[in-house]
RNA sequence: GCAUGGGUGGGAGAGUGGCUAAUUCCAGCGGACUGUAAAUCCGCCGCCUCACGGCUACACAGGUUCGAAUCCUGUCCCAUGCACCA
Protein backbone atom coordinates (compact mmCIF):
# COMPACT_ATOMS: atom_id res chain seq x y z
CA UNK A 1 0.00 0.00 0.00
CA UNK A 2 3.01 2.37 0.75
CA UNK A 3 3.61 2.03 -2.64
CA UNK A 4 0.63 2.72 -4.41
CA UNK A 5 -0.43 5.44 -6.20
CA UNK A 6 -3.76 7.68 -4.46
CA UNK A 7 -6.72 6.77 -6.09
CA UNK A 8 -9.13 9.20 -3.94
CA UNK A 9 -8.83 12.73 -2.92
CA UNK A 10 -6.32 13.30 -0.62
CA UNK A 11 -7.83 12.57 3.44
CA UNK A 12 -7.28 16.35 4.73
CA UNK A 13 -9.55 17.54 2.11
CA UNK A 14 -12.22 14.86 2.43
CA UNK A 15 -12.13 15.02 6.20
CA UNK A 16 -12.76 18.74 5.46
CA UNK A 17 -15.85 18.37 3.62
CA UNK A 18 -17.22 15.17 5.36
CA UNK A 19 -16.82 16.68 8.43
CA UNK A 20 -18.91 20.00 7.80
CA UNK A 21 -22.31 20.62 9.38
CA UNK A 22 -21.80 17.28 11.74
CA UNK A 23 -23.15 17.48 15.59
CA UNK A 24 -21.96 14.64 17.91
CA UNK A 25 -23.59 13.78 21.15
CA UNK A 26 -20.01 14.73 23.08
CA UNK A 27 -17.13 15.60 22.00
CA UNK A 28 -15.54 12.07 23.08
CA UNK A 29 -17.94 10.84 20.07
CA UNK A 30 -16.79 13.55 17.76
CA UNK A 31 -13.48 12.71 18.22
CA UNK A 32 -13.57 9.04 18.07
CA UNK A 33 -15.41 9.44 15.25
CA UNK A 34 -13.29 11.48 13.28
CA UNK A 35 -11.06 9.19 13.79
CA UNK A 36 -12.44 6.68 12.61
CA UNK A 37 -13.19 8.01 9.16
CA UNK A 38 -9.89 9.23 8.57
CA UNK A 39 -8.59 5.60 9.40
CA UNK A 40 -11.01 4.71 7.16
CA UNK A 41 -10.43 7.33 4.59
CA UNK A 42 -6.80 6.39 4.67
CA UNK A 43 -7.70 2.63 3.72
CA UNK A 44 -7.80 4.80 0.31
CA UNK A 45 -10.55 3.04 -1.37
CA UNK A 46 -14.35 3.85 -1.96
CA UNK A 47 -16.15 3.34 1.30
CA UNK A 48 -19.60 1.64 1.85
CA UNK A 49 -21.90 4.83 3.12
CA UNK A 50 -25.81 4.12 3.64
CA UNK A 51 -28.41 6.23 5.37
CA UNK A 52 -31.49 4.79 5.96
CA UNK A 53 -35.05 6.74 5.11
CA UNK A 54 -38.30 5.85 6.46
CA UNK A 55 -41.01 5.46 3.57
CA UNK A 56 -43.88 5.88 6.07
CA UNK A 57 -44.13 9.43 5.16
CA UNK A 58 -44.53 11.51 1.60
CA UNK A 59 -44.63 14.68 2.87
CA UNK A 60 -40.61 15.37 3.20
CA UNK A 61 -39.41 18.70 4.10
CA UNK A 62 -35.92 20.06 3.56
CA UNK A 63 -34.62 19.02 6.83
CA UNK A 64 -34.84 15.38 5.20
CA UNK A 65 -32.51 16.94 2.68
CA UNK A 66 -29.81 17.36 5.04
CA UNK A 67 -28.49 13.71 5.11
CA UNK A 68 -29.00 13.43 1.34
CA UNK A 69 -26.73 16.33 0.70
CA UNK A 70 -24.12 14.91 2.80
CA UNK A 71 -24.47 11.62 1.16
CA UNK A 72 -23.84 13.62 -2.24
CA UNK A 73 -20.58 14.66 -0.59
CA UNK A 74 -19.80 11.01 -0.20
CA UNK A 75 -20.63 10.02 -3.32
CA UNK A 76 -18.67 13.30 -5.15
CA UNK A 77 -15.34 12.02 -3.59
CA UNK A 78 -15.93 8.08 -5.04
CA UNK A 79 -17.47 6.70 -2.30
CA UNK A 80 -20.03 3.55 -2.92
CA UNK A 81 -23.68 5.26 -1.59
CA UNK A 82 -26.50 3.12 -0.90
CA UNK A 83 -30.21 4.93 -0.29
CA UNK A 84 -31.56 2.35 1.92
CA UNK A 85 -35.66 2.24 1.72
CA UNK A 86 -36.98 1.23 5.78
CA UNK A 87 -39.46 -0.68 3.15
CA UNK A 88 -39.88 -3.59 6.07
CA UNK A 89 -40.10 -0.91 9.09
CA UNK A 90 -43.22 0.78 7.12
CA UNK A 91 -44.95 -2.41 7.02
CA UNK A 92 -44.92 -2.42 10.92
CA UNK A 93 -46.23 0.73 11.91
CA UNK A 94 -45.52 2.58 14.41
CA UNK A 95 -45.09 0.51 17.64
CA UNK A 96 -46.67 2.48 20.45
CA UNK A 97 -49.64 2.70 17.86
CA UNK A 98 -49.78 6.08 19.19
CA UNK A 99 -48.35 7.63 16.08
CA UNK A 100 -51.01 8.31 13.84
CA UNK A 101 -49.26 10.04 10.86
CA UNK A 102 -46.94 6.13 11.12
CA UNK A 103 -49.55 4.01 9.84
CA UNK A 104 -49.25 0.35 8.95
CA UNK A 105 -48.87 0.72 5.35
CA UNK A 106 -49.61 -2.54 2.46
CA UNK A 107 -46.95 -2.81 -0.14
CA UNK A 108 -47.67 -0.59 -2.59
CA UNK A 109 -48.37 2.39 -0.08
CA UNK A 110 -44.52 1.57 0.37
CA UNK A 111 -43.99 1.32 -3.33
CA UNK A 112 -45.42 4.92 -4.17
CA UNK A 113 -43.78 6.40 -1.22
CA UNK A 114 -40.03 5.09 -2.03
CA UNK A 115 -41.28 6.71 -5.20
CA UNK A 116 -41.45 10.00 -3.71
CA UNK A 117 -38.24 9.15 -1.75
CA UNK A 118 -36.41 8.10 -4.61
CA UNK A 119 -37.57 10.86 -6.85
CA UNK A 120 -36.61 13.64 -3.91
CA UNK A 121 -33.44 11.88 -3.11
CA UNK A 122 -32.12 12.38 -6.55
CA UNK A 123 -32.76 16.19 -6.95
CA UNK A 124 -29.74 16.26 -4.17
CA UNK A 125 -27.89 12.40 -5.08
CA UNK A 126 -26.07 11.27 -8.60
CA UNK A 127 -29.40 8.58 -9.76
CA UNK A 128 -26.27 6.62 -11.82
CA UNK A 129 -23.75 6.28 -8.76
CA UNK A 130 -26.60 5.64 -6.24
CA UNK A 131 -27.85 2.20 -4.99
CA UNK A 132 -31.01 2.18 -3.49
CA UNK A 133 -32.02 -0.89 -2.18
CA UNK A 134 -35.21 -1.97 0.93
CA UNK A 135 -33.92 -3.48 3.98
CA UNK A 136 -37.36 -5.97 3.83
CA UNK A 137 -35.35 -7.67 1.15
CA UNK A 138 -33.51 -9.27 4.30
CA UNK A 139 -35.37 -8.17 7.15
CA UNK A 140 -38.47 -10.13 6.46
CA UNK A 141 -35.94 -13.45 5.68
CA UNK A 142 -35.22 -13.90 9.70
CA UNK A 143 -36.74 -16.42 11.51
CA UNK A 144 -38.02 -16.04 15.08
CA UNK A 145 -34.95 -18.39 15.92
CA UNK A 146 -33.09 -15.67 14.14
CA UNK A 147 -34.18 -12.58 15.71
CA UNK A 148 -33.83 -14.12 19.57
CA UNK A 149 -30.28 -14.36 18.56
CA UNK A 150 -30.20 -10.85 17.45
CA UNK A 151 -31.34 -10.03 21.05
CA UNK A 152 -28.67 -12.10 22.59
CA UNK A 153 -26.37 -9.07 21.85
CA UNK A 154 -27.79 -6.50 23.67
CA UNK A 155 -29.02 -5.82 27.09
CA UNK A 156 -31.95 -4.01 28.55
CA UNK A 157 -29.96 -1.82 30.61
CA UNK A 158 -28.54 -0.06 27.34
CA UNK A 159 -31.48 0.47 26.13
CA UNK A 160 -32.58 2.18 29.46
CA UNK A 161 -29.91 4.39 28.89
CA UNK A 162 -31.17 5.76 26.30
CA UNK A 163 -32.91 9.19 27.49
CA UNK A 164 -36.18 8.36 25.53
CA UNK A 165 -36.38 5.29 27.68
CA UNK A 166 -35.21 6.52 30.90
CA UNK A 167 -37.29 9.15 31.07
CA UNK A 168 -40.83 7.32 30.19
CA UNK A 169 -39.40 4.65 32.28
CA UNK A 170 -39.64 7.18 35.18
CA UNK A 171 -42.85 8.61 34.24
CA UNK A 172 -44.60 5.27 34.49
CA UNK A 173 -45.36 6.13 30.27
CA UNK A 174 -45.43 2.77 28.25
CA UNK A 175 -42.34 1.06 26.56
CA UNK A 176 -42.79 -1.07 24.04
CA UNK A 177 -40.71 -4.43 23.98
CA UNK A 178 -41.40 -3.62 19.74
CA UNK A 179 -39.51 0.08 20.43
CA UNK A 180 -36.07 -2.22 21.37
CA UNK A 181 -36.36 -4.33 18.11
CA UNK A 182 -36.65 -1.20 16.11
CA UNK A 183 -33.03 -0.39 17.10
CA UNK A 184 -32.28 -3.62 16.36
CA UNK A 185 -33.54 -3.98 12.70
CA UNK A 186 -31.33 -0.75 11.86
CA UNK A 187 -28.36 -2.87 13.37
CA UNK A 188 -29.17 -5.65 11.37
CA UNK A 189 -29.34 -2.94 8.44
CA UNK A 190 -25.53 -2.23 8.60
CA UNK A 191 -24.72 -5.57 9.55
CA UNK A 192 -26.05 -6.88 6.08
CA UNK A 193 -24.68 -3.89 4.10
CA UNK A 194 -21.24 -4.23 6.19
CA UNK A 195 -21.60 -0.59 6.02
CA UNK A 196 -18.01 1.70 6.75
CA UNK A 197 -19.96 4.80 7.16
CA UNK A 198 -23.76 5.09 8.29
CA UNK A 199 -25.67 8.63 8.04
CA UNK A 200 -28.61 9.72 10.40
CA UNK A 201 -29.86 12.37 12.50
CA UNK A 202 -28.30 12.98 15.73
CA UNK A 203 -31.50 11.28 17.09
CA UNK A 204 -30.59 8.66 15.47
CA UNK A 205 -27.39 8.25 17.44
CA UNK A 206 -28.39 5.07 19.28
CA UNK A 207 -29.55 3.30 16.80
CA UNK A 208 -26.53 3.93 14.84
CA UNK A 209 -24.30 2.65 17.56
CA UNK A 210 -26.65 -0.54 17.37
CA UNK A 211 -25.37 -1.24 14.73
CA UNK A 212 -21.28 -0.79 15.40
CA UNK A 213 -22.20 -2.99 18.35
CA UNK A 214 -23.55 -5.64 16.07
CA UNK A 215 -21.23 -5.14 13.24
CA UNK A 216 -17.89 -5.99 16.15
CA UNK A 217 -19.95 -8.85 17.54
CA UNK A 218 -20.25 -10.28 13.92
CA UNK A 219 -16.91 -9.83 13.24
CA UNK A 220 -16.95 -6.73 10.87
CA UNK A 221 -15.57 -3.59 11.50
CA UNK A 222 -17.82 -1.13 13.24
CA UNK A 223 -19.29 1.46 11.07
CA UNK A 224 -18.39 4.88 11.24
CA UNK A 225 -21.42 7.18 12.65
CA UNK A 226 -21.65 10.34 11.33
CA UNK A 227 -24.40 12.35 12.78
CA UNK A 228 -26.12 15.75 11.27
CA UNK A 229 -27.93 18.11 13.27
CA UNK A 230 -32.00 18.20 12.59
CA UNK A 231 -32.47 21.33 10.99
CA UNK A 232 -34.18 24.00 12.60
CA UNK A 233 -37.52 24.94 10.94
CA UNK A 234 -38.08 28.45 9.68
CA UNK A 235 -39.11 29.76 13.09
CA UNK A 236 -35.37 29.35 13.95
CA UNK A 237 -35.06 27.53 17.02
CA UNK A 238 -37.52 24.36 17.17
CA UNK A 239 -36.60 21.33 14.47
CA UNK A 240 -38.37 21.23 11.22
CA UNK A 241 -41.23 19.66 11.41
CA UNK A 242 -45.01 19.48 10.24
CA UNK A 243 -46.53 19.21 13.56
CA UNK A 244 -44.43 22.28 14.29
CA UNK A 245 -45.86 24.10 11.03
CA UNK A 246 -42.04 25.10 10.51
CA UNK A 247 -41.26 23.26 7.63
CA UNK A 248 -40.15 23.66 3.98
CA UNK A 249 -41.82 20.92 1.84
CA UNK A 250 -39.43 19.63 -0.74
CA UNK A 251 -42.22 19.43 -3.49
CA UNK A 252 -43.49 22.96 -2.75
CA UNK A 253 -44.16 25.32 -5.48
CA UNK A 254 -41.30 27.50 -6.03
CA UNK A 255 -43.20 30.89 -4.77
CA UNK A 256 -43.69 29.50 -1.80
CA UNK A 257 -40.43 27.56 -0.92
CA UNK A 258 -38.52 30.98 -1.28
CA UNK A 259 -40.78 33.10 0.12
CA UNK A 260 -40.94 30.23 3.19
CA UNK A 261 -36.39 30.55 3.10
CA UNK A 262 -36.92 34.24 3.29
CA UNK A 263 -39.01 34.34 6.55
CA UNK A 264 -36.45 32.17 8.42
CA UNK A 265 -34.73 34.71 11.24
CA UNK A 266 -31.13 35.57 10.23
CA UNK A 267 -29.76 33.69 12.96
CA UNK A 268 -30.05 29.89 11.13
CA UNK A 269 -28.80 31.50 7.49
CA UNK A 270 -25.69 29.79 8.27
CA UNK A 271 -26.68 26.93 9.31
CA UNK A 272 -29.15 26.28 5.93
CA UNK A 273 -26.25 27.25 3.87
CA UNK A 274 -24.31 24.47 5.32
CA UNK A 275 -26.73 22.04 5.60
CA UNK A 276 -29.33 22.83 3.12
CA UNK A 277 -27.10 24.05 -0.20
CA UNK A 278 -24.55 22.50 -2.54
CA UNK A 279 -22.25 25.48 -1.49
CA UNK A 280 -18.38 24.17 -0.52
CA UNK A 281 -17.49 24.75 3.34
CA UNK A 282 -15.15 27.49 2.26
CA UNK A 283 -17.72 29.79 0.12
CA UNK A 284 -20.33 29.28 3.56
CA UNK A 285 -17.26 30.11 5.54
CA UNK A 286 -16.93 33.53 3.22
CA UNK A 287 -20.56 34.30 3.39
CA UNK A 288 -20.24 33.88 7.19
CA UNK A 289 -17.71 36.07 7.37
CA UNK A 290 -19.39 38.68 5.56
CA UNK A 291 -22.20 38.66 7.50
CA UNK A 292 -20.27 39.05 10.90
CA UNK A 293 -18.63 42.04 9.48
CA UNK A 294 -21.40 43.60 8.23
CA UNK A 295 -19.73 43.47 4.77
CA UNK A 296 -22.77 41.60 3.37
CA UNK A 297 -26.69 42.67 3.99
CA UNK A 298 -28.78 39.72 5.74
CA UNK A 299 -31.38 40.26 3.04
CA UNK A 300 -29.30 40.00 0.34
CA UNK A 301 -27.55 36.86 2.07
CA UNK A 302 -31.09 35.05 2.46
CA UNK A 303 -31.87 35.86 -1.02
CA UNK A 304 -29.03 34.45 -2.12
CA UNK A 305 -30.25 31.33 0.26
CA UNK A 306 -33.50 31.27 -1.01
CA UNK A 307 -32.40 31.07 -4.74
CA UNK A 308 -29.84 28.32 -3.82
CA UNK A 309 -32.20 26.16 -1.67
CA UNK A 310 -35.14 26.64 -4.37
CA UNK A 311 -33.22 26.01 -6.95
CA UNK A 312 -32.42 22.67 -5.58
CA UNK A 313 -35.46 21.20 -5.22
CA UNK A 314 -36.86 23.27 -8.62
CA UNK A 315 -34.30 24.60 -10.68
CA UNK A 316 -32.44 27.98 -11.78
CA UNK A 317 -34.54 29.80 -13.84
CA UNK A 318 -37.56 28.88 -11.50
CA UNK A 319 -35.62 30.05 -8.22
CA UNK A 320 -34.89 33.31 -10.14
CA UNK A 321 -38.76 33.44 -11.41
CA UNK A 322 -39.49 32.90 -7.73
CA UNK A 323 -37.20 35.41 -6.31
CA UNK A 324 -38.45 38.45 -9.04
CA UNK A 325 -41.55 37.50 -7.73
CA UNK A 326 -40.78 37.81 -4.30
CA UNK A 327 -39.45 41.41 -4.52
CA UNK A 328 -41.80 42.00 -6.81
CA UNK A 329 -45.08 41.39 -4.45
CA UNK A 330 -43.30 41.04 -0.91
CA UNK A 331 -40.99 43.88 -0.90
CA UNK A 332 -42.67 46.12 -3.44
CA UNK A 333 -46.54 45.14 -2.69
CA UNK A 334 -47.49 45.04 -6.37
CA UNK A 335 -50.13 42.99 -7.76
CA UNK A 336 -48.41 40.16 -9.42
CA UNK A 337 -49.00 39.52 -13.44
CA UNK A 338 -49.81 35.66 -13.11
CA UNK A 339 -51.84 34.51 -10.72
CA UNK A 340 -54.63 31.35 -10.17
CA UNK A 341 -57.12 31.52 -11.91
CA UNK A 342 -60.96 30.21 -11.57
CA UNK A 343 -63.39 29.78 -14.64
CA UNK A 344 -66.88 31.42 -13.91
CA UNK A 345 -70.01 31.19 -16.17
CA UNK A 346 -70.86 34.43 -15.42
CA UNK A 347 -71.99 36.87 -12.12
CA UNK A 348 -71.73 34.75 -9.29
CA UNK A 349 -71.56 35.60 -5.43
CA UNK A 350 -68.29 35.90 -4.06
CA UNK A 351 -68.54 33.67 -0.82
CA UNK A 352 -69.36 30.59 -3.89
CA UNK A 353 -66.42 31.63 -6.05
CA UNK A 354 -64.00 31.57 -2.87
CA UNK A 355 -65.11 28.11 -1.72
CA UNK A 356 -65.06 26.63 -5.46
CA UNK A 357 -61.76 28.02 -5.09
CA UNK A 358 -60.84 26.06 -2.21
CA UNK A 359 -59.27 29.67 -0.77
CA UNK A 360 -62.39 29.31 2.43
CA UNK A 361 -63.82 26.78 3.88
CA UNK A 362 -66.80 28.31 4.63
CA UNK A 363 -68.93 31.45 4.41
CA UNK A 364 -68.49 31.92 7.75
CA UNK A 365 -65.09 32.28 6.54
CA UNK A 366 -65.86 34.65 4.35
CA UNK A 367 -67.35 36.83 6.46
CA UNK A 368 -64.95 36.55 8.49
CA UNK A 369 -62.28 37.79 6.21
CA UNK A 370 -64.48 41.23 4.89
CA UNK A 371 -64.96 41.82 8.52
CA UNK A 372 -61.23 42.02 8.96
CA UNK A 373 -60.61 43.62 5.81
CA UNK A 374 -58.55 40.92 4.34
CA UNK A 375 -60.19 40.72 0.88
CA UNK A 376 -59.47 42.95 -2.07
CA UNK A 377 -61.48 43.00 -5.16
CA UNK A 378 -60.09 44.67 -8.25
CA UNK A 379 -57.46 46.88 -5.40
CA UNK A 380 -60.33 47.59 -3.51
CA UNK A 381 -61.38 46.45 0.27
CA UNK A 382 -64.62 45.28 0.27
CA UNK A 383 -67.07 45.91 3.08
CA UNK A 384 -70.01 43.70 2.15
CA UNK A 385 -69.54 39.84 1.78
CA UNK A 386 -72.87 39.61 -0.25
CA UNK A 387 -71.72 40.58 -3.27
CA UNK A 388 -71.01 39.03 -6.98
CA UNK A 389 -68.00 38.71 -8.92
CA UNK A 390 -67.69 38.07 -12.80
CA UNK A 391 -65.43 37.34 -15.18
CA UNK A 392 -62.20 39.92 -15.07
CA UNK A 393 -62.63 40.06 -11.47
CA UNK A 394 -59.15 39.97 -9.77
CA UNK A 395 -59.66 38.82 -5.82
CA UNK A 396 -57.06 38.94 -3.24
CA UNK A 397 -57.45 37.09 -0.24
CA UNK A 398 -55.00 37.65 2.70
CA UNK A 399 -51.93 39.11 1.77
CA UNK A 400 -50.71 36.76 -0.61
CA UNK A 401 -53.28 34.59 -2.38
CA UNK A 402 -54.74 35.85 -5.50
CA UNK A 403 -57.57 35.19 -8.03
CA UNK A 404 -58.62 35.73 -11.41
CA UNK A 405 -62.01 35.06 -12.45
CA UNK A 406 -61.81 34.28 -16.07
CA UNK A 407 -65.17 32.93 -18.38
CA UNK A 408 -65.63 29.40 -18.61
C1' G B 1 -57.51 -12.04 35.14
C1' C B 2 -57.77 -8.26 39.28
C1' A B 3 -57.27 -3.09 40.66
C1' U B 4 -56.87 1.91 39.37
C1' G B 5 -56.89 5.94 35.90
C1' G B 6 -58.41 7.36 31.10
C1' G B 7 -61.01 8.18 25.98
C1' U B 8 -62.95 16.14 24.60
C1' G B 9 -62.56 20.31 18.69
C1' G B 10 -56.29 19.80 13.37
C1' G B 11 -52.66 18.51 17.83
C1' A B 12 -51.78 18.91 23.22
C1' G B 13 -54.84 19.42 27.22
C1' A B 14 -58.82 21.99 30.84
C1' G B 15 -63.68 21.37 32.17
C1' U B 16 -67.47 17.08 36.57
C1' G B 17 -75.35 18.93 35.76
C1' G B 18 -77.40 24.91 33.29
C1' C B 19 -73.15 30.93 33.02
C1' U B 20 -70.02 25.84 27.63
C1' A B 21 -69.45 25.69 20.60
C1' A B 22 -66.77 24.17 25.33
C1' U B 23 -60.57 27.61 29.58
C1' U B 24 -55.55 27.53 27.82
C1' C B 25 -51.40 26.42 24.58
C1' C B 26 -49.69 25.04 19.58
C1' A B 27 -50.92 25.06 14.55
C1' G B 28 -54.11 27.90 11.06
C1' C B 29 -56.33 32.74 9.34
C1' G B 30 -56.76 38.37 9.10
C1' G B 31 -54.88 43.26 10.31
C1' A B 32 -50.95 46.67 11.90
C1' C B 33 -45.82 47.12 11.78
C1' U B 34 -41.12 45.62 9.33
C1' G B 35 -35.34 44.68 5.08
C1' U B 36 -38.81 39.87 5.29
C1' A B 37 -44.06 35.58 4.01
C1' A B 38 -39.67 36.73 10.52
C1' A B 39 -40.31 38.84 15.39
C1' U B 40 -43.90 41.73 17.97
C1' C B 41 -48.79 43.61 18.84
C1' C B 42 -54.17 43.32 17.99
C1' G B 43 -58.19 40.35 16.31
C1' C B 44 -60.41 35.75 14.40
C1' C B 45 -60.63 30.50 14.49
C1' G B 46 -67.66 24.16 14.16
C1' C B 47 -71.63 24.70 10.21
C1' C B 48 -75.98 27.43 8.37
C1' U B 49 -76.12 34.42 4.05
C1' C B 50 -74.37 38.98 9.57
C1' A B 51 -77.70 39.77 14.11
C1' C B 52 -81.83 36.84 15.88
C1' G B 53 -82.20 31.97 15.63
C1' G B 54 -81.10 27.02 14.15
C1' C B 55 -78.08 22.64 13.47
C1' U B 56 -74.00 19.42 14.69
C1' A B 57 -70.09 18.19 18.43
C1' C B 58 -66.87 16.09 23.91
C1' A B 59 -65.23 6.96 22.21
C1' C B 60 -70.10 4.12 21.04
C1' A B 61 -75.24 2.69 22.52
C1' G B 62 -79.01 3.36 25.82
C1' G B 63 -80.98 5.86 30.34
C1' U B 64 -81.93 9.69 34.42
C1' U B 65 -83.20 15.03 34.14
C1' C B 66 -86.91 20.80 32.47
C1' G B 67 -81.55 20.58 31.05
C1' A B 68 -75.55 16.18 30.30
C1' A B 69 -69.03 16.56 27.74
C1' U B 70 -70.34 16.42 32.93
C1' C B 71 -74.76 11.55 36.58
C1' C B 72 -76.26 6.03 35.68
C1' U B 73 -75.98 1.25 32.72
C1' G B 74 -73.80 -1.55 28.93
C1' U B 75 -70.09 -1.95 24.97
C1' C B 76 -65.43 -0.96 22.70
C1' C B 77 -60.57 0.92 23.18
C1' C B 78 -56.01 2.74 25.88
C1' A B 79 -52.52 3.12 30.00
C1' U B 80 -50.23 1.84 34.70
C1' G B 81 -49.67 -1.54 38.82
C1' C B 82 -50.31 -6.43 40.49
C1' A B 83 -51.08 -11.48 39.41
C1' C B 84 -50.36 -15.50 36.07
C1' C B 85 -46.54 -17.47 32.84
C1' A B 86 -42.73 -20.13 28.54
Amino acid sequence: MTNAVREMAPVEEQMRILMAGTEFGDEPTRVTMERELRARLNEDRPLRVYCGYDPTRVDLHIGHSVSMRKLRQFQDLGHDVTFLIGSFTATIGDPTGRDKTRPVLTTAEIEENAKTYTDQAFAILDRAKTTIRYNDEWLSKLTFADVTRLTGHYTVQQFMRRENFAKRQENGDPIHVSEFLYAMMQAYDAYELNADVQLGGTDQTFNLFAGRQLQEARGQQPQVCVTLPILVGTDGHEKMSKSYGNYIGITEPANDMFGKVMSIPDSAIVTYFTLVTPLAPAEVDEIAAGLESRALAPMDVKKRLAEEITTVFTSRSEALEARAYFEATVQRKETPDEMPEHGVAGRIALTDVLREAELVKSNGEVRRLVAEGGLVVNGEKIADFNIEVGPGDEIRVGRHRYLRLVAK
